[in-house]
DNA sequence: TTGTAGGCGTTATCAT
DNA sequence: ATGATAACGCCTACAA
C-alpha cells in the first residue's frame, strides 16, 4: 500500500548513516545499544525491512535455489504417476532449503516454453536442481554453465553434472532376492522398460545380480520389454507367457505402470496371483496399494532426493571447485500382496520392508 | 563456473553502449538489425544472460510470486491430512504463475521460524499468498502492508484483504441435500467441528438451509460437536449416540477427520455403514477413499484455489488500487459407499458426483 | 562506533 | 538508432 521506505529513510529518521542502519540489521553488532535501539525503532515506525532484491545484487547472492520439473499429466485430470514423485520432491527440497535459511523457486517446464523459462530462473537463483525431462541434455549442459546445477535422475549427464539418484539397482536387486530368499521362488522372469532406459538397464542388473547370487545363472537380456507404459506392459506380458509352456513362478515388472498391465493380463488368462504367478513392480506410484492385489513394488525416496539436492547445490555455492559428487540414494521394497505376502496386520499398514 | 559476463562486456565485445544491449535484450526493437545481431552474437560468445536479481532492481519487480504454508505433520512420518492440500495448492500456483511468466517462490513456516522466514520472503516477491495457518492474524495484517497479500481459507482476514476461500457453506448443503434426495434419509444429525470455527459454522449452515429447503425443521446447533480431531470425532459421535433412543438414519460430519472416528463408533456399536446409518464426511483426505465403506465428502479445488490465488496477486499488483475481492470457489461432493451410493462401475472408479 | 563513497548489473530517461 | 548517465536499494571496504 504504501509507498515502500527505504533506508535512506530509516537512516535519516534515526539521525545516522544508511551503513549504520544496515549494520544493525545485518550482523546486530557492530554498532552501540543505544543507536541500535533508535535504527530498530524508526525501522518498526515506517515498517521497513530490507529490499531483498537489492541485497541480493550487493552480497551477489539471493539466498534461493530454482527447482525444475516437467510438467506431466497436462493440467487437471491425469493424476497420473510422476505427480507424485514431483511433489515429495518439491517437499524435500523446500525443506532443506528453509533449513539453510534459503527458499526455493518452482517452476515447470510446460510444453515449449520451458527453455525461456528455465534461463530466466537461472538468473534468478543461487542454484539450480533440475528434475530428469525438463530440460533436453543440451540445454542443460549450457545451463549449468551459467549457474551450479544438480541433476536429478539424470544418468546422462552422471559423467558432467552433480547427480542425485535412487538406488535402482539395489531395488531391483532387493526385491529380486525377496522373491528368491522369503518365498523361495526359482523361476523368474523380468520385464524391462524401454530398449536403451538407463534405469531399466540399472534394474535388470540389479535383478541379474540377485540371481546369481543365489546361484541361478541369469539371463543376458530381459525376458520382454514393455515401454515403462501400460500398453507396452501388456503387450510384453503377453509375450512373455506364450513363449513359454509354463508361465514363471514370479515376474520382476520394471515399473509399476507395466505391472499393472502385467496382473491385468495375468487375470485374463486366470493366473492368480500371488497363487500362480507372483509380481512385482517400481516406483511404489499410488495406485500400486489400492490394487487388489496389492502391488509389492521398490519406493524411491523423493523426498530425501529433494533435500539431498538441495544441500549439494548450496555445497557446491560453498565450494564451486570441490570435485563433482554423485549421490545415489537407497530404494527400498514395500513387500504387499502380489508377491505373496500377507497384508500387515492394522488396517492402515502401509510400509512393510522386506 | 566462469566469471559471469555482465552487459557491460557484451556492450563492450559488439561496439555498443549498454543501453543498446539493454534494448537488443528487452523490447528487440529500438535496434537496427545489424547492431542486433552483433548483440545477440556476442551475448550467445559469451554465455551471458540478464542478471535477474539487477534487473529485478531496476524495474521494481521480481516476476516471483512468494506461497507460504504451514509445515503440518512434522517431516516424514505422519502424512496427515493437509500435506495433500497443500501440494495441490503449490502445484495450482505454480501453473497460473508460470502462464503469466511468473515464478512461485515457496516457503513453508516451520515451528517459530514463521515470522523471520516471511518477512525474507516478502522483501523478495512481488506479492505474497498465504495459507491459513502459517500467520497469527496481527503478522498477516502487518506483512500485508508492505507486500499485496491474498489469504487462502482464513476467513479471519476476509474483511481486510484479498481472499480466495473454498465454499464450505454450498458444499455441506450439497451433500446434505444428496442424502435427503437421493437417498430419501430424514432422521439426520450434524457432528461440528470447535466451537467457534467460521468453518465449521459455515458447514453447520450449508447443513441446515439444506434441511430447511426440503421442510424439514433444522436444528439452532450442531447435535455435537469435535475439535475437528479423530479423538474429538469419537467423542461427538458417543455422545450423539447416547443422547438418543435410536440412532439417526445418516450423520453429516464436518470434517474428514471426525468422520473416520465415527466409523470406527459405529462400528464397534454394531452399527452397519450405511445400511443402518450412513455417514459424509468433508475435505475428501486421501484416507478417505481407502476406508471401509470408503467416504463419501465434500472435495475442495485446492488446485483452482491456488491457480485463482497467484492470479487474484497479479491483478492487484496491476491494479493496486482496486477493491478488495473475495473468491469462493464451488466444492463438489464425491459420492462413495458411506452415504449408501454404490460403488462406480469401473475398478479404478474415484470421483462419482452427486 | 560511525560516516563516506564506490559498487552490484540493469533499465530507462534524455540527449544527440 | 545510439549513447551518457542517473536511478534501483543495499552492502562494505576504507577512513575517521
Amino acid at each position: 500500500m504504501t509507498k515502500k521506505s527505504t533506508i535512506y529513510e530509516v537512516a535519516h529518521r534515526s539521525g545516522v548513516s544508511t551503513a549504520t542502519v544496515s549494520r544493525v540489521m545485518g550482523n546486530g553488532s557492530g554498532a552501540s545499544e543505544a543507536t541500535r535501539k533508535r535504527v530498530l525503532a524508526s525501522a518498526r515506525h515506517l515498517g521497513w525491512v530490507p529490499n531483498g532484491t537489492a541485497r541480493s545484487l550487493a552480497v551477489q547472492r539471493t539466498g534461493i535455489v530454482g527447482l525444475l520439473f516437467p510438467e506431466l499429466g497436462s493440467s487437471a485430470d491425469s493424476e497420473s504417476e510422476s505427480p507424485l514423485f514431483v511433489d515429495q520432491v518439491i517437499r524435500g527440497a523446500e525443506r532443506a532449503a528453509t533449513l539453510a535459511g534459503n527458499a526455493v523457486l518452482i517452476a515447470a517446464t510446460h510444453s515449449a516454453a520451458g527453455r525461456e523459462l528455465a534461463w530466466s530462473l537461472a538468473s534468478k537463483v543461487d542454484g539450480l536442481v533440475i528434475l530428469a525431462g525438463s530440460l533436453s541434455d543440451p540445454e542443460l549442459a549450457r545451463i549449468s554453465r551459467s549457474v551450479p546445477v544438480v541433476a536429478l535422475a539424470t544418468p546422462s549427464a552422471r559423467q558432467k553434472l552433480d547427480c542425485v539418484d535412487a538406488d535402482n539397482r539395489d531395488g531391483a536387486q532387493q526385491i529380486t532376492r525377496h522373491l528368491l530368499d522369503v518365498h523361495g521362488y526359482r523361476d523368474l522372469a523380468f520385464i524391462a522398460g524401454p530398449e536403451h532406459s538407463p534405469d531399466s538397464d540399472e534394474r535388470f542388473a540389479g535383478y541379474r545380480q540377485a540371481l546369481e547370487d543365489a546361484g541361478l545363472t541369469a539371463p543376458d537380456v530381459p525376458d520382454a520389454h514393455g515401454g515403462f507404459t501400460v500398453a507396452g506392459g501388456e503387450q510384453a506380458m503377453r509375450e512373455l507367457l506364450d513363449s513359454r509352456d509354463s508361465p514363471p513362478r514370479a515376474v520382476v515388472v520394471g515399473n509399476d505402470q507395466m505391472a499393472i498391465a502385467a496382473l491385468s493380463v495375468l487375470r485374463s488368462r486366470r493366473l492368480r496371483v500371488p497363487a500362480d504367478v507372483a509380481v512385482t513392480g517400481f516406483d511404489d506410484i499410488s495406485a500400486a496399494q489400492h490394487l487388489r492385489p496389492a502391488l509389492t513394488t521398490v519406493r524411491q525416496p523423493m523426498r530425501e532426493i529433494g533435500e539431498a539436492a538441495v544441500r549439494m547445490v548450496l555445497d557446491r555455492l560453498a565450494d564451486p571447485e570441490s570435485t563433482r559428487r554423485s549421490l545415489v540414494l537407497p530404494t527400498q521394497v514395500v513387500a504387499r500382496r502380489s508377491c505373496g505376502c500377507r497384508p500387515a496386520p492394522a488396517t492402515r499398514a502401509r510400509r512393510t520392508t522386506s
